[in-house]
DNA sequence: CGTTGGCGATTACAGATGTAATCATAAGCA
DNA sequence: TGCTTATGATTACATCTGTAATCGCCAACG
């Protein structure tokens, strides 16, 4: 339903609620027209995705969907895609093929040493 | 590249490769009608993502890229696109919106020792 | 009060996708 | 050898996506 486009937009609105059109553009990384970004707000307000909020002459726009929900849908559909619902195999993946940066240790330890109590 | 309609058609062919069009929607879940299937067949053939040979009448289908290299593309634009290419909280994610079942304790288990002793 | 500039809305348009019907051709059967 | 049938190839078509130009309107400025 969010489109790849979409959650670009998406991702600086759940950081930043609230921006206008214009602000939005500025925290894209890319080199995306203005238009291009309206485009892409028109869009995710039709779809019911944000809502706009007149601010005086401009729009403000707020994610309704939520990022959790939004992750949730999607790492749903990936898993069903590519991994059949199974979780041990996408760990395994992600593991070996891409390391683990020194910063997300801290928190998979924490994530395993909780799994582990949770399953004596 | 590989659309969702045609990923379910290379699973099928990942499972068994050397099937024909006919087999393959045999093989297929849903209702899809023979043409469906033999088009994402065709352009499955002409993104060069399987190959056919022929046998007698027909053409058996082979696949070219492998399960293993779609699902490393798949879960790498997965992970940037959801969660900007860290790791720490696609683990946490999944472990808790999903619960584990018991047949991916072992498995994980077996990583996360494995990651220990990577990690000292 | 008329003009201009900025903004959202509308329109554009090519390529991908889902889903399928139809065409053409070669092989087997009568 | 002519006809039927199975099978891949071609064509169809609506929708979604990426990317953007343009239109129309309202507010501010002169």
């Amino acid at each position: 339903m969010i489109s790849d486009a979409e959650s670009a937009v998406m991702k600086v609105l759940w950081e930043a609620p609230g921006l206008a059109a214009e602000q939005v553009k500025e925290q894209l990384k890319n080199d995306w027209q203005l238009s291009t970004v309206k485009s892409l707000l028109s869009r995710l307000l039709s779809k019911e995705i944000v809502k706009a909020e007149k601010a005086g002459r401009r729009f403000c726009y707020f994610p309704i969907v939520s990022k959790e929900s939004y992750v949730a849908n999607e790492a749903q559909s990936f898993l069903t895609r590519v991994f059949d619902g199974r979780l041990a195999p996408i760990f395994t993946h992600f593991a070996k093929h891409k390391g683990l940066e020194a910063r997300d240790r801290a928190v998979l330890k924490r994530l395993l040493a909780e799994l582990e109590n949770d399953l004596h």
